[in-house]
DNA sequence: GTCGGCTCCAAGAGTCGCTTATGCTCGCCT
DNA sequence: AGGCGAGCATAAGCGACTCTTGGAGCCGAC
């Protein structure tokens, strides 16, 4: 009978490739992990790790049980959770990840919303990139995922098991330098800015980004690639290049020395919230969907 | 943290209506059940069943937790099923890595006795010699490692934290050129050789030659080195010079215009599989290191 | 009214798991 | 090459837990 408990000790010893790592993670000493792991390939039946002096790698067997921790585990505390807000114990937490332009717009008003309506209710909030921040979901280590995606269909097979709540269409927009020759524009298509020197944004957006210049007919030069997106607006505004991001991600930014423009054709990426379908049911998670869905009509 | 020993228990309530029945089915007393309802009721924090005189019901977060139960119990179950699988053989993976001459006699014969014995389990074959497989080794990039020495003291001080199996001894012999003046003789004196045109085979091999020659009293002239035993055997054949060679080496390989012969004095080296202690507690690996064991002794 | 089944309660014994303490090996740095 | 720190294994001791046995209370059925 593998014990729920061992998993949890597995998962932490095989993430941070270490005993005593995963006994400080876990809050007790390194014999207990010991133990544990013993218990666990005793009833097992086979060998879960090789200890090799420098570090401690998993089996095969080890492999296929940390796989299947992962389910069983965000399983139980999922459990917990729903039983824990039927209890009215109002103890209720919900765990956030978001990417950075959606926890300083979308995350904020809702997150109001919610204390508001039901103080108690803890929220913790991570930021993560979609990849990464489905990943975590997934595991377990948190309950509600922020992400988005380009164009509807693209990776829609990859979320078929999630519960998915759109939220709202994100435009992308133009940013070029004051005094740029399109800078009073307005609205410009985006073939006129072929030539120009481009700064791109996370690897998503850029992808996206070549993608959208491949259909105009051309490849944008891009002198420039950061993940932070006031940076971005910096770099434009300092006249080094021109970018094209999501509304949203300029919305919290003062755009200094740059202008915006509109970008034809029109592109959207689209903001949606993830969540486990058994965590759906828990009152809290279910309420902070609703909150993000208001704070998106709102917005 | 509730655990799947509760809700094993809660479902078999749930599914009975009853305590007594549920610890008929359950093979315990009811007080057991009894209690370990109780628990669980403690770490959910609120009442899972009602007792109504006739019979038990669930609340709503029993309910609740029933429903979680199946999927959780489903995947403990499966994974439970998915190791003992590879536990028993009947699934699992081996990684090998042997050096050439091996992989073509000991390895084929291994493989498919393991197979017939454990249909299920998959084996993957890596081509590598003995320092740099052994490496592979500890660095977890396979499970088991065909190697060699030559002398059984030479080298075993590089393998004394491994788990080291001895296959077979295989001796060397002579390969010389049809028409040589010792193509007839059966058996040389390695000293008989000395001024001849050497072709070596791979470095570990090739020093091995050296040494031997040594003892013999002259310095071999070596005018080839190749790892491909094949090429040497064509070599020799073409009257390019002669060789010393593992009979393993040349068993698969037709001695087209070469004649062997026994060298004196002997000279063996010892064909042993490796593997990491841990590792060879893991059924797959050994299963196939007996395997081996047997392909070698019937060799 | 009595009986049978079910549940809860209490006490005792055994087991289990954690912690502290200790020894050992390995890798690293001097 | 030797000392040092980190990590893992092991042993003993202790507390907690869980199961069992035995008994009592409760309700429905006959």
């Amino acid at each position: 009978m593998i014990e729920a408990r061992h998993l949890r000790v597995l998962r932490a010893v095989a993430a941070t490739g270490s005993f005593s790592a995963a006994a400080r993670e876990l809050g007790c000493t390194q014999p207990a992990v010991s133990q544990q792991m013993k218990a666990l390939e005793a009833s097992a039946g086979t060998p879960l790790l090789v200890r090799t002096g420098r570090e401690t790698r998993l089996t095969q067997a080890g492999e296929v049980l940390v796989r299947h921790a992962a389910g069983i585990l965000a399983g139980l505390t999922a459990a917990e959770e729903e039983v824990a807000a039927i209890a009215g114990l109002r103890a209720g937490r919900v765990r956030l990840v978001s990417f950075p332009s959606g926890s300083s717009t979308l995350v904020p008003t809702a997150l109001a919303a919610l204390r508001a309506a039901h103080p108690g209710t803890r929220v913790s909030l991570v930021e993560a990139e979609p990849p990464r921040s489905v990943e975590m979901l997934r595991d377990g280590d948190c309950d509600v995922a922020l992400a988005f995606r380009y164009g509807a269909g693209h990776t829609a097979a990859e979320w078929d098991d999630l519960v998915v709540r759109p939220l709202l269409a994100d435009r992308l927009v133009g940013l070029v330098p004051e005094g740029h020759r399109l800078a009073d524009a307005g609205s410009v298509e985006i073939a006129e800015l072929a030539g120009e020197s481009w700064i791109a944004g996370c690897p998503r957006c850029r992808r996206q980004l070549v993608d959208v210049c491949e259909e105009a007919g051309f490849v944008p030069r891009i002198d420039f690639a950061t993940d932070d997106y006031p940076a971005v607006v910096g770099l434009v505004g300092a006249g080094l290049g021109v970018a094209v991001l999501p509304e949203l991600a300029i919305e919290s930014v003062r755009p200094k020395g740059a202008r915006t423009v509109t970008v034809e054709p029109a592109v959207e990426r689209e903001i949606v919230a993830l969540t486990l379908p058994d965590l759906a049911q828990v009152p809290t998670v279910a309420a902070t969907l609703d909150e993000l869905s208001r704070a998106a009509t709102r917005a």
